[in-house]
DNA sequence: AGTCACTTAATAGTAATACAAATAGCTTGA
DNA sequence: TCAAGCTATTTGTATTACTATTAAGTGACT
């Protein structure tokens, strides 16, 4: 049954959520329009060869995430894009390769630039003990990783202290942008051109600024810090 | 009007929708703690008094936020906060009158504070003529409802504008929070004792400079609005 | 002719059951 | 002692049947 899917998605991932994958990308893509009614579920099931069980779940992991909406008589309806979630990193990750990716990256770079500094601000002010070892820790990993350097390496521990930033917070709204922020790297920044320097001094900077718990400080840092990777950004082709 | 959110907020949804609106919040206040495995299906289908279909929908809507993760052999289990995507106007509303409301909506200020004013400067430069057609018959009620003072008018049309700013971005990212904001809107900031004054000479301000296509005015001026907004606030100390 | 209540038909929602797949933990054997 | 395999448990998928909702069409009544 579930033959054809598993070459395509490549996923082991379970059958729903491979299923949604495939119509969130349609969507995405522009393939169904906004508004337009996509065909019944028996019809569905047919394409995709699942049980109607697994594509109303696939349907309803879409609907969660703002992409569609059922009503009883009419269907199920792909809502306009002011709805879609894409403060969600799944949805995140089902954009990577469709579309225009440098756009996607230029609107999160503008998202970072408003919301990072603010993230290192509040961590400096409420980071708990517990997040501030880990800080520092992943400072000094980082640390020793610009001296012998390992772009691999690199990556993921910058990732993570930035991750950390926002876990540290103390704010509800800014915890699933930690996640939104590693979805970006992962799906996107690594696909991309961009082999930024360590920017080692600036990533210092901000860590001082927030284990001495100075807001004003830290936000700086960190808006010096995206200046820098801004003028690392891919020339728009 | 708009958007389908209206239905989300009302009462007569289906089933499954219910039946994580409970769990959701069993999660959100702490009943049932991060990472505890919670009863299996059998189990939750017997105290819900729902079919296991619904069930699992209900616990795929929650995974689909962050809540749970289920993993065969172990069961279902809560995941740790880092993780919930606070981000999603129905989990928002889900967290309506659990925990401490004044918390959630000082979080919310200080997103608003770091998102905003950059909202109105992105909207200066990209809204498109639709858009500025829209927000300006929305400020000249606005204008309107001033004068003739209506609360709930003046919320709603205050709700508006702020929406239509995140909308007129042209940044996906920034979409979202237009429906996060109206959540707040409605679900906390109804409730709180904030009765604001109208500040229509802010939100003049602030209209005229994305009409005129000015960024930085625009920037500014959202920022003395939001400056005086937290003058308003419930004094919690 | 118009309008209103009623019927109809189409679609999503809910239920119940059976079986498949995955896996933590035990069991067995080398 | 350890590793390979078995077992029981839990989620995942499939199938079928029935219910609820509602847009649209029908017809009686004004």
């Amino acid at each position: 049954m579930h033959n054809a899917f598993e070459e395509i998605a490549g996923g082991k991932r379970s059958l729903h959520v491979q299923v949604a994958r495939e119509i969130a990308r349609k969507i995405l893509s522009g393939e169904v329009a906004e508004n337009e009614i996509i065909p019944g579920e028996m019809i569905l099931c047919g394409q995709f060869k699942v049980s109607r069980t697994s594509l109303r779940e696939a349907i309803k992991l879409l609907t969660s995430k703002g992409l569609l909406e059922s009503k009883p008589k009419v269907g199920t309806r792909v809502t306009s894009r002011e709805n879609w979630n894409f403060l969600d990193s799944q949805l995140l990750d089902w954009l990577t390769g469709i579309g225009d990716n440098n756009a996607v990256y230029r609107d999160f770079l503008s998202l970072r630039n408003a919301l990072e500094p603010e993230a290192a601000a509040l961590a400096a002010e409420n980071a708990t003990a517990e997040q501030r070892i880990l800080l520092s820790a992943t400072f000094q990993q980082m640390d020793y990783i610009s001296k012998n350097f390992d772009l691999e390496r690199w990556t993921e521990a910058d990732m993570e202290f930035h991750r950390l930033i926002f876990l540290s917070t103390g704010n509800s709204f800014y915890l699933p942008l930690a996640n939104v922020l590693c979805t970006m790297f992962k799906s996107f920044i690594a696909h991309s051109s961009i082999k930024g320097s360590t920017c080692i001094g600036e990533h210092r900077a901000i860590y001082s600024a927030i284990m001495a718990g100075d807001a004003n400080k830290a936000r700086q840092a960190n808006v010096e810090l995206l200046s820098k990777s801004k003028r690392r950004l891919p020339s728009t082709d």
